[in-house]
DNA sequence: GTATTAGATCGACAAACGTGAGTCTTAGTG
DNA sequence: CACTAAGACTCACGTTTGTCGATCTAATAC
């Protein structure tokens, strides 16, 4: 699939020159580059990613004190990672009683996933 | 598509009882949640999304003097992103003479692409 | 009421990060 | 040879990150 670029010849240009016009452009414009750096931020961390498996797998709502024994951190840093996740707009909670339940957001992924296939 | 998980009884157990079985486990298994991770945390980066998706569009190789115009950032630091790149295993170079071209290892999207899909 | 529990928040710390100015290396020009 | 240009590398900086221990907040059990 990769189609070679017509690569200009390996000479000097003459002084003041361009070296070469800039053919291209990023047209993932830069709010959506922004969103989707940020949701590949959050997925940027091995526990983060497996969270997000575990919560995607389970397609439903998962208590906390389920995920904390899965990882080798604390507590706290569990609830911190849960909440960079949050922040990213990626997952969502929901408290009954003394227990917090997290669920994906489905759409959160999709602008990340439909640019990289 | 989410199908809601059996929540369990909303109340509290007896003292020292697990407050539930974790029956859910991680089957990203820990390497590959390290890889995608490392290539997620790569993307995660506004200009190093940009610089992939330049590259990707291009479907070739691009000459990092094309690169450099494109965003607000000094050389150095431009190319201090296409090393993380690099080190991420997305993107490699072939230099030519006094340039370098730089393109998207296909293969290294693939794993994080389908597991988000 | 008190005690206990799940989970979030705070405070602190070392490590990693993004950035630019400066420098170095390599290659082509004259 | 000296000069110039492309791009990587080094150093320094302020910011962000991941982590844990301790604390705080609700909600339940007694």
């Amino acid at each position: 699939m990769p189609v070679d670029l017509e690569l200009l010849p390996k000479q000097k240009r003459a002084a003041g020159e361009r070296c070469c016009e800039p053919v291209v452009y990023p047209d993932v414009h830069r709010d959506h580059a922004l969103r989707m750096a940020e949701v590949a931020k959050a997925l940027g961390d091995p526990i983060r990613l497996q969270l997000v498996d575990v919560l995607r797998r389970h397609a439903g709502k998962v208590c906390v004190c389920e995920l904390v024994p899965l990882f080798d951190v604390s507590q706290p840093t569990l609830s911190h990672h849960l909440k960079k996740l949050r922040d990213a707009g990626i997952v969502d909670s929901e408290r009954r009683g003394l227990w917090a339940y997290y669920y994906v957001i489905p759409e959160a992924l999709e602008e990340l996933s439909s640019w990289l296939s």
